[in-house]
RNA sequence: GGGCGGCUAGCUCAGUAGGUUAGAGCAACUGCUUUACACGCAGUAGGUCACAGGUUCGAGUCCUGUGCCGCCCACCA
């Protein structure tokens, strides 16, 4: 007999346990035909990232995938790995060479990248040794690094054939840029958020008529330097006859046209519109169609330029306000009113980005149907599916992909121009992965690949693409497409959709456009499970400002690594944010504990420990009575709802149902109406017990891995050598099959809650006769079914710990209360004392008066003709039986009542 | 401007073909140190299902509209 704890303590066995599973090699990549596979790519995080709360969710729930489907006889894989995170970690590198006074451009870009690389093997990822913390079952022999060599082939094997195929193109556009950062960023990366600013009304005399003048709205004054014309609608009266004359600009009277173009709004500002092609994509269209010059008055950094005359090198947003000042000394400025607008920022510097010309690489997406159809069609699948809408809508909107930064740390471009030659002559390019034979004549772009051009092959990459060999020996052909994907809403674009088209094209030859077959055989994987944000109790994001982000690692220490885990599964709503509150972490932590001291007092019965599977358990039942059949049928009711649910990642849901099951039907229940057997050491009993318990630890194992190891080991269950993670968990039919010669009777269920509702009653009586002790108690029923007599063993009983249970088939004076089966009395001895009538009389007035309204609105609905003449036959019966079973109550409640 | 989600007990959420009396956990309150567990046990109380119409014999559930809260998309300066 082990011994257990009084309480379940975490700490003692959360590392013995992961330090086993790796030894053991428990969590390798086993290609093995005879099972179905299973797959999971972790969403690999900056490999400068610390793990957060949404790490802690997003890994439990793949770890709870890749564990259940081992449970559920497949050879599953989990793929860990990191990005390399382009701006963030070069930003990250910069800072550090600063506080030692270097700077990145003054030791040029090898050095730097030396310095970046140290620096990521020094202290990158140090997220994926958290994650071991948690317990997640990651593939550990083989992370994964988006900027390894290998990985990196890939990447820019994707860009060649991307270019060969004509789908990557070099080109002069307007592009979001950001003057922090200094390079380019994708539509994507930009934030709109809502600011308020200042409306600038602006005089723009008529050259032609002196004294004459336009009104122009901007909120950019500062890009006046830069205006190469007016722009009116065509169809406004207001300004018809000025079209084809000329304005002066203000601050240095240049003369610019008046033009008429569609995309002029009449309604808005004064319905004149400064044309200013560098710094407005809107402006900027307009100039191309009327051929207008392109004045750029910004430095990248976001200053300005010498066109800024006076503000030169002034910042931007300073600049506006100056030269405001200087338009309302000369008499220019009409107002200037408050104004509530959208602008975009970058995420990473935080700032709003400039629209800015530039010279940058563009991706026009491939596949784009194909996408929509692996979608649309349901080959891959979104949790929830509302996503779906989401995704088609982006994809229905898309736009070419600015895939080059103007950064160091990154994949650079594969692209070389022969020396002092014109650059934008392609003839001029080598394109290939390992670069041209003769460098010396040649140079490198000196740009870099977005780093989401390099996750977007993750599905592939992970497995050596495009090296057909190391695919082979990683598995790809057994593997892929993986299952699940389990990551955020937020990178719907950035990420799923992206990896969904890099397959389309990578997978199978180059062919466009495909059959849906053949967008089958290339998807990346099957099922996308989008997780909530984690929140605080009050509904905010958490931020390090706001300071209400919990650090994990703490709670995993303080509750445990399963207890975090559950805790966090069960606040966790299908397809909704999470509120996170530390309390209910709880809940997840004194669950283990209940389950721990379920374990222990099995433990300290007779034990039998040879038994390890589910059929010698059984073959050791006998003489079952109507709770154990009920507690069986419960168990495999249980596993039925669990795996139903789980096929619809509703987590929060099956765990529902295992705490109901456990806690509820076997803890409160079983165990305490079984005991009084298992103490006496019935054989019979104590297998019902194991072969409960055994399920209960295969079940929640893949939710709680450290503790149901642990019990598994103490409570005999093991094979030699062998770890609960490698057990198959029996699915319900299993279990049903296993149980055959046990004979479990349906009508069990309903007598082991009929005997739980007449506890419930005999538990009422006896709180209402506090003052008497209940060793002193003898419960006398009169039962409706004299057959079930035998239902009111021992048990019962011990229960209630009343001095006896007795039975009658008479009426007795002062009945106690009316159950399904009977009349219940207390034994008129001790029954006597005046003190328990009135409480007894409220409370059956009480009932009555409950039972009355329920008469009444069955009765209504049996004397509605429309009813009648309406309602399914079964639904009338149900009325009819539920206004007949109440009225009996009734009568007979008020004829205790009379007795009291 | 377009779209999506939420609104059910004090809090967080279920409510899955419209059909008995709307559920659970937590919190609250009452009682209990009973030999697995006080990280526990046994109870009690708590809800005009956001609002207004409609369909139906019957609506938390279906339809229409409104209101809050949150999110996504969008080139009106």
């Amino acid at each position: 007999m082990s011994k257990l704890a009084k309480t379940f303590s975490p700490k003692d066995i959360e590392d013995k346990w992961y330090g086993e599973w790796l030894s053991h090699n428990c969590f390798d990549r086993v290609i093995d035909p005879a099972k179905p596979s299973f797959c999971i790519l972790i969403p690999p995080p900056n490999v400068t990232g610390v793990l957060h709360m949404g790490h802690l969710l997003n890994n439990t729930l793949q770890d709870l995938l890749i564990r259940y489907a081992r449970h559920s006889g497949k050879s599953a894989l989990w793929v860990p790995g990191t990005d390399h995170a382009g701006i963030s970690m070069q930003v990250r590198v910069e800072k550090e060479l600063a506080k030692k006074g270097v700077d990145r451009k003054a030791i040029g870009r090898e050095n730097f990248l030396e310095h970046a690389c140290r620096w990521r093997d020094e202290h990158g990822g140090i997220i994926l040794k958290q994650l071991r913390k948690l317990g997640v079952s990651c593939d550990w022999k083989n992370i994964k690094h988006t900027l390894d060599a290998e990985y990196s082939r890939g990447v820019l094997t994707a860009f060649v054939k991307l270019y060969d195929r004509g789908y990557i193109y070099r080109g002069k556009r307007m592009v979001n840029w950001c003057p922090v950062s200094l390079t380019a960023l994708s539509d994507e990366e930009v934030k709109v958020v809502q600011q308020t600013g200042k409306l600038y009304h602006v005089k723009y005399g008529i050259a032609e008529r002196p004294g004459e003048y336009i009104a122009v709205a901007t909120t950019r004054p500062e890009t006046i330097p830069g205006d190469v014309a007016i722009a009116v609608n065509p169809t406004d009266g207001r300004y018809k006859n000025l079209v084809g004359l000329h304005c002066l600009r203000p601050l240095s009277d240049t003369k610019i046209p008046i033009i008429a173009d569609e995309a002029v709004a009449k309604d808005f500002g004064t319905g004149a519109l400064k044309i200013t092609p560098a710094h407005d994509k809107v402006d900027f269209e307009i100039g191309r169609k009327h051929n207008l010059e392109i004045i750029n008055v910004l430095n990248p950094d976001g200053t300005l330029n010498e066109h800024g005359g006076e503000w030169c090198a002034m910042d931007r947003f300073d600049a506006r306000v100056a030269i405001a000042r200087k338009l309302g000394e000369i008499g220019l400025l009409i107002k200037e009113e408050e104004y509530v607008n959208n602008v975009g920022f970058s995420e990473r510097g935080n700032v709003p980005i400039e629209p800015r010309l530039s010279e940058q690489w563009f991706l026009r997406y491939p596949k784009i149907e194909e996408a929509k159809i692996a979608v649309r069609n349901g080959l891959i699948k979104f949790f929830p599916e509302r996503w779906t809408k989401i995704y088609l809508h982006w994809l229905d909107n898309i736009q070419d992909w600015c895939i080059s930064r103007q950064l160091w740390w990154g994949h650079r471009i594969p692209v070389w121009y022969r020396k002092n030659s014109d650059k934008n002559d392609s003839k001029n390019w080598h394109i290939s992965v390992d670069g041209p034979m003769d460098k010396e004549n040649w140079e490198q772009d000196e740009d870099v690949l977005d780093t989401w051009f390099s996750s977007w092959i993750w599905p592939f990459g992970v497995f050596g693409w495009p090296d057909r060999n190391k695919m082979i020996e990683n598995g790809f052909d057994y593997f892929f497409p993986t299952d699940d994907l389990v990551t955020g809403p937020d990178i719907i674009f950035f990420w799923v959709a992206r990896m969904i088209i890099a397959s389309l094209e990578f997978i199978g030859g180059e062919k466009s456009p495909l059959t849906p077959d053949e967008v089958r055989d290339r998807i990346p994987f099957k099922n996308v499970y989008f997780t909530g944000i984690i929140r605080d109790s009050l509904g905010r994001k958490m931020s390090k400002s706001l300071g209400n982000s919990p650090e994990p690692l703490y709670l995993i220490e303080k509750y445990g690594a399963d207890g975090m885990r559950l805790g966090l599964l069960m606040i966790a709503p299908y397809g909704q944010d999470v509120l996170f509150d530390e309390e209910r972490i709880l809940q997840g932590r004194n669950f283990c504990n209940k389950l721990w001291n379920a374990a222990r007092f099995r433990l300290m019965q007779q034990s039998d420990h040879s038994k390890t599977s589910l059929q010698e358990l059984v073959a050791g039942v006998n003489n079952l009575e109507s709770d154990d059949h009920a507690i069986l049928l419960q168990l495999v009711k249980c596993k039925r709802d669990i795996d139903a649910h789980m096929a619809k990642y509703e987590i929060t849901s099956a765990v529902q149902c295992i705490h109901n099951f456990f806690w509820n039907s076997y803890c409160d229940w079983y165990v305490e109406v079984s005991k009084h057997r298992v103490q006496g050491g019935e054989r019979g009993a104590l297998m019902i017990h194991d072969i409960v318990m055994r399920q209960v630890l295969l079940m929640l194992n893949p939710f709680i891995p450290f503790i149901t190891e642990e019990l598994w080991h103490a409570c005999g269950y093991a094979k030699e050598g062998s770890f609960i993670q490698c057990e198959c968990c029996e699915t319900a039919d299993d279990l049903l099959a296993i149980f055959k010669p046990l004979k479990l009777k349906e009508q069990s269920l309903l007598e082991a809650e009929q005997k739980r509702n007449f506890v419930n009653f005999c538990r009422l009586l006896l709180a209402q006769n506090k003052h008497i002790s209940k060793k002193l108690v003898k419960i006398i029923v009169n039962l409706r079914d004299k057959s079930e007599c035998k239902l009111f063993s021992e048990s019962v009983q011990k229960i209630l710990a009343v001095n006896s249970i007795e039975f009658t088939d008479r009426e007795l004076p002062l009945p106690a209360t009316i159950g399904d089966m009977g009349t219940i009395y207390m034994d008129t001895a001790s029954d006597a004392a005046a003190e328990s009538l009135q409480p007894r009389r409220d409370k059956i007035l009480k009932e009555i008066d409950e039972l009355s309204k329920l008469i009444a609105i069955n009765e209504n609905k049996l004397n509605d003709t429309n009813f009648v003449k309406k309602a399914p036959k079964n639904v009338i019966a149900g009325a009819r039986k539920l206004f007949e079973d109440n009225v009996a109550k009734r009568d007979a409640l008020e004829k205790i009542l009379a007795s009291l």
